[in-house]
DNA sequence: TTGCGTGCAAAGGTTTTGCATGGCA
DNA sequence: TGCCATGCAAAACCTTTGCACGCAA
């Protein structure tokens, strides 16, 4: 969780909008390149925006998952003060919304599959999917 | 669900027994073409087993995953009497193993999610990953 | 000035597709 | 015989890496 030395720079800047902008979906490489570069005189370069989520990944910022029967992995940004690794994500395969399944029913669950299966979550890569009340 | 034409032949042989000889593992298109290739007389194309893999997904015969921080696809066969869309799976991130889910507590979980965070649970596709007991 | 950030091109890996051939029913 | 299955090569994607240059501190 160490802070590394992180440089304030415009395509940074543009990228973390977008991700805050978007903290209720888990969005593609593809969702950020194609949204920043619409504006055609400031663009960002695919491998950029893949560092950089690595970086935030890497720090905690954003939840990575490589899911759905595309081999692409999706970003999500989360709030600082969300403890993500503690409960579960539901991801609406209809609108790509994510939801955190921050209730007291989690610890429940782990306790369950802890005590029943002998086996230990790991909350931030994994990911339940399903449709959401809206899309339904 | 249509049972299609389903010839029967060597290679398709060759495949899903390896599947079925490794059901509690969810195997990799690499795994599945090195264990089968190092009979060097008798080798299957990648081709051939991304297709009938496919086709297994497909009927329900497989479950496909798509997870984990490489963008590989993991495939898992499954007794055709296990109702697998009624129960969530745990896959251990060490050793690979993949354990059902299926016990009463399932059903609670299920309504939990329905009815508090209004979200309808597809369970063919949700993948909880974590640590086994052996591999603690 | 120093070291990280960025873009470009190229490489790596997985999965898909087209086409000709082979094989089951 | 009529389809479907298979293999090969090539293409399509997504992602990573190397290297030179740009830029924040």
């Amino acid at each position: 969780m160490g802070r590394t030395t992180n440089y304030s720079t415009e395509k940074r800047t543009m990228i973390l909008e977008y991700l805050k902008a978007h903290k209720d979906e888990s969005v593609s490489v593809k969702d950020i390149e194609n949204s920043l570069n619409s504006n055609l005189d400031k663009s960002v370069n695919v491998t950029t925006i893949y560092r950089y989520l690595d970086k935030l990944s890497n720090e905690g910022q954003v939840l990575k998952h490589t899911s759905e029967n595309g081999s692409k992995s999706t970003y999500q940004y989360i709030n600082p003060d969300k403890l993500c690794h503690n409960h579960l994500h539901m991801k609406c395969t209809s609108c790509g919304k994510v939801m955190h399944m921050d209730c007291s029913f989690m610890d429940e669950f782990m306790r369950h599959i802890f005590v029943h299966h002998k086996f230990t979550i790991e909350c931030k890569t994994s990911m339940i999917y399903g449709v959401c009340n809206e899309c339904k």
